[in-house]
DNA sequence: GATATAAGTCGTCAATTGACGACAAGAAAT
DNA sequence: ATTTCTTGTCGTCAATTGACGACTTATATC
């Protein structure tokens, strides 16, 4: 096999195995599931830190797409559909067991695995997707934006705490997907202005 | 040292090694962190898993209070006042850092330390928690349960992942906590009727 | 066919791991 | 003072770990 595929083929291996068995899983288990020897491992990566290096760049931060922007903005659609749609969209190719596994070992391990990046790419899309439900719903946003952010996050963070029950605490789920995430968005959409309100007079 | 207190204070080291270093960190740096012999750690447990199941069933499990069912259900006060109080008071003692960092490394070891127990505790919380909502609000909760838990999860779970961000990602919070609870519990509260509605058309 | 180069494995090393037998020190009881 | 029991440590065992040198096998190039 060339050299190009079978580091791929490795590379695919190996995040499946560290989402199932941890960071911390043994080369040994890595290379038999890769149908390889232990040794062919370090002819490709000098390190096991490396390999997951290297699959944390492409598993986690390669889970992005940059087509979400523009569909958020896309008022041809009222909003709750476009957010809808994000939503499904975004659970099904980012939150996934694999992700959602790799990224919390990864975060655990405290290991500099920089979620800035991360970070910064859902915050944008936070900023995004609020500021086109507040227009369509004419509300106005407060100026401090870690405010605005952290509205936003009540959608994200309930969406994203589901696929954790689903794939971490293994809940077993009834409801279909796509009625919880319209139950969410509806919410929030039917939140955001009554929310936003309480915010001012707090102040 | 009395044998009472040595395992005592060998479990209280042991959450917290085992909460930063993951269920897979070594016994000779507890028995350090401990200043303990390793040697000794085995004469008050069988094996290392027993430490840390004896430390998720004191940590995880033991971390819940029966007083909110009482709280959550005291009709003198105001329900969105109740379900505040309850969630400042749950993040301060029950999504602690250690409290979330060992259930999640709990939770990805698959280990089958029950998840079970908790999840029925939370979700009759859940269950006080909207029906109380819903009595105050004035709107009939649809007939299914699974759906009632999902409507509560969206409040449930958004509080949640504020947890995780803050003490497994590390993410900077600049937002006040108690402002933070009081947006998700305000969303959840303006929402809940309407989005309720719209479950009811979409059958 | 000879030869070089790439693909791959075997066996091994030192370090680390969970676990435990043998022993030492101290207190309590007789 | 001797015995006995508790509290504790030292040193060690076998298994596992990441890493790598030496070797084999296949493929391609001349």
């Amino acid at each position: 096999m060339s050299h190009a595929d079978r580091r791929a083929q490795i590379l695919s291996t190996a995040s499946d195995f560290f989402a199932e068995n941890g960071l911390t899983g043994p080369t040994r288990r890595l290379a038999e599931a890769a149908g390889v020897s232990q040794r062919l491992l370090y002819r490709f990566f000098p390190t096991k830190e490396n390999i997951v290096a290297e699959v944390y760049r492409e598993e986690i931060l390669g889970a992005f797409k940059g087509k979400w922007f523009a569909d958020l903005q896309d008022r041809s659609l009222p909003i709750e559909q476009r957010i809808t749609t994000f939503y499904v969209d975004y659970l099904d190719t980012t939150l996934t067991r694999k992700w959602m596994r790799l990224f919390l070992y990864a975060s655990l391990a405290d290991s500099s695995m920089a979620p800035d990046y991360i970070a910064s790419i859902v915050t944008q899309l936070l900023e995004v997707l609020i500021k086109e439900a507040a227009a369509e719903l004419d509300v106005t946003l407060p100026d401090d934006r870690a405010m605005i952010h952290e509205m936003a996050w009540t959608l994200h963070g309930g969406i994203s705490h589901y696929a954790i029950r689903r794939h971490i605490y293994k809940a077993s789920l009834q409801v279909p997907e796509s009625s919880i995430v319209a139950m969410h968005v509806h919410l929030f959409l039917a939140g955001l202005g009554p929310m936003i309100e309480a915010c001012s007079d707090a102040r």
